[in-house]
RNA sequence: UCCUCAGUAGCUCAGCGGUAGAGCGGUCGACUGUUAAUCGAUUGGUCGCAAGUUCGAAUCUUGCCUGGGGAGCCA
């Protein structure tokens, strides 16, 4: 007999069915005449409560061995629970104990754990409640991603993992190399010489894929990305990781507004998607994480995001009556506090502020007639901050190639780059979404190594 | 990388110069259907590491390591 989902018989189960569930155990509860004994198999929240009595067979030697954590296999009939809390329950008449699991060492207890010490125990943290909610949202957000994009058209490109180009000079990059790290290949000069590497120039663990989008935009029209990313920069904080995964649409004929306008839909669909097929992991996340993240969901989906320019976010700052550690300017970068104060105490809602000053963002952004300001666009978010960031790209070859020689990349390495804009340029634009802090917006979890499976930062990549 | 706080039992913490503690967990037992069951007993320690001060250090000092929070960098 195939083994069923418990998700699928906690939400559709019927008294009489037969049924085999495979899981583990999450808890036990001996009384005299009989036990409980509550399975999950990662597909729900909740438990399937499994009642067996006292006179099962070899009783007393079997629940020795269904401890917390064991791996089991049971068979029997469905019937309506006679306790609170469930509609039915599993009256056994076979019971496998797949797999035991010592109770002295297992380090999973029936109570609640901190995420600090949950983070030691990555090949186990998975198992508990908090972040198989987690997991089981990110993979919903993943699937939303997917469906939006593939809805509206958008062909799902792969952009390389490695690199040899730092055109985004996105912070610190990983090298790739098949050097025998002991004993480099020097020149006459003493410098590494890469002639000699595998790609015989530098190369690099991607930081984005968005130069390969483009051009792959300006084949396919509406294209996107979905994949790893990596930083090398020594952040310690709960919003960054080394490696974390990043969405990247890129639209060509399309302006700032048009990627504004998609980057508002794709948010409401994320989070109306996620709430509609985990209604009872979004219910346990407001219970016990963050109180407000159902309304925030509610928000984001129902109401219009706030749209200012960075001269009326500046505006806005200089008139707020909180001071504030780093000084207001027009021509700065929007500090934390900054960012933080527009979204969660002036709009109390997502805020997307465009046209930045030309000094602060990256040279591929298309200039405004101004001259001062680029079509820029950052989505900030309540506790979050920068959430999205993206831009209209400089379709211009001149002023592209003008903005390259001001900012002293390598003219020459951008030949691919630049030549889109030789042989039918088009306007084009396109964003980037942190994967990760769209999972921790919405699941309010505090720390981002609690929304990835397997974390990696600095000094640390146990798992 | 900077600021700041913290490392004591498997976990969460108290103790803050004089014999190392509690709750939870584990184990054993009791128990009329339990929901992190309850009740009783019991088990459990290189007090992060290294040096120093002291008759005596978990406790004071210094350095290092690790973790949390905040900042910078950014998504």
């Amino acid at each position: 007999m195939t083994a069923q989902r418990i998700a699928q018989i906690l939400r559709a189960g019927q008294p009489g069915e037969t049924v085999t569930i495979q899981g583990w155990v999450r808890t036990k509860r001996e009384l005299k005449k009989f036990s409980f004994m509550e399975v999950n198999d990662g597909s729900f929240m909740a438990n399937l409560q499994v009642v067996i009595d006292q006179d099962f067979p070899d009783y007393a030697n079997l629940l020795k061995q269904l401890s917390v954590g064991a791996a089991v296999s049971v068979t029997g009939e469905l019937v309506a629970s006679q306790g609170k809390g469930q509609s039915v329950e599993l009256q056994p008449s076979q019971i496998e104990v797949v797999g035991g699991c010592d109770a002295e060492t297992y380090p999973l207890q029936k109570k609640r754990h901190s995420f600090e010490f949950l983070r030691t125990i990555g090949h186990l943290r998975s198992r508990t409640n908090t972040l198989g909610a987690v997991f089981r949202v990110r993979n919903a957000c993943a699937r939303a991603i997917h469906e939006f994009f593939q809805e509206r058209g958008f062909l799902w490109v792969h952009t390389p993992l490695i690199s040899t180009n730092d055109c985004e000079g996105a912070g610190e990059l990983f090298s790739v190399s098949s050097f025998d790290l002991a004993n480099v290949p020097k020149t006459d000069t003493g410098v590494v010489d890469y002639s000699q590497d595998f790609f015989g120039k530098p190369a690099y663990l991607t930081v984005s894929g968005q130069l390969q989008a483009e051009v792959m935009a300006l084949t396919f029209r509406d294209v996107y990305t979905f994949g790893p990313t990596f930083r090398a920069e020594n952040s310690n904080t709960s919003r960054h990781l080394a490696e974390f995964w990043m969405v990247e649409p890129e639209m060509a004929f399309c302006d700032l507004v048009g990627n504004m306008d998609l980057a508002e839909a794709f948010l409401k669909h994320i989070f109306a998607t996620v709430l509609e097929q985990c209604p009872e992991d979004m219910a346990f996340f407001n219970q016990r994480i963050d109180d407000t993240v159902l309304a925030t969901a509610e928000n984001i989906i129902n109401n219009g995001f706030e749209r200012i320019t960075y001269t009326e976010a500046i505006a806005h700052l200089e008139k707020a009556t909180q001071s504030f550690e780093y000084p207001v300017a027009w021509g700065q970068d929007l500090q934390s506090e900054h960012e933080r104060y527009l979204a969660e105490q002036l709009f109390k809602k997502p805020v997307i502020v465009t046209d930045y000053p030309v000094g602060i963002k990256a040279f591929y952004m298309r200039l405004n007639d101004d001259g001062k300001t680029v079509a820029a666009m950052d989505i900030l978010a309540p506790k979050l901050g920068e959430i999205v960031g993206g831009s209209q790209r400089e379709e211009r070859l001149d002023v592209l190639e003008r903005r390259i020689t001001e900012a002293e990349m390598p003219l020459e390495e951008l030949w691919w780059y630049r030549d889109l804009r030789r042989y039918g340029t088009v306007p084009h634009a396109g964003f980037g979404l942190g994967f990760e802090r769209v999972v921790q917006f919405m699941t309010g979890m505090g720390n981002i190594r609690d929304v990835i499976p397997f974390p990696r930062t600095p000094l640390s990549a146990e798992f």
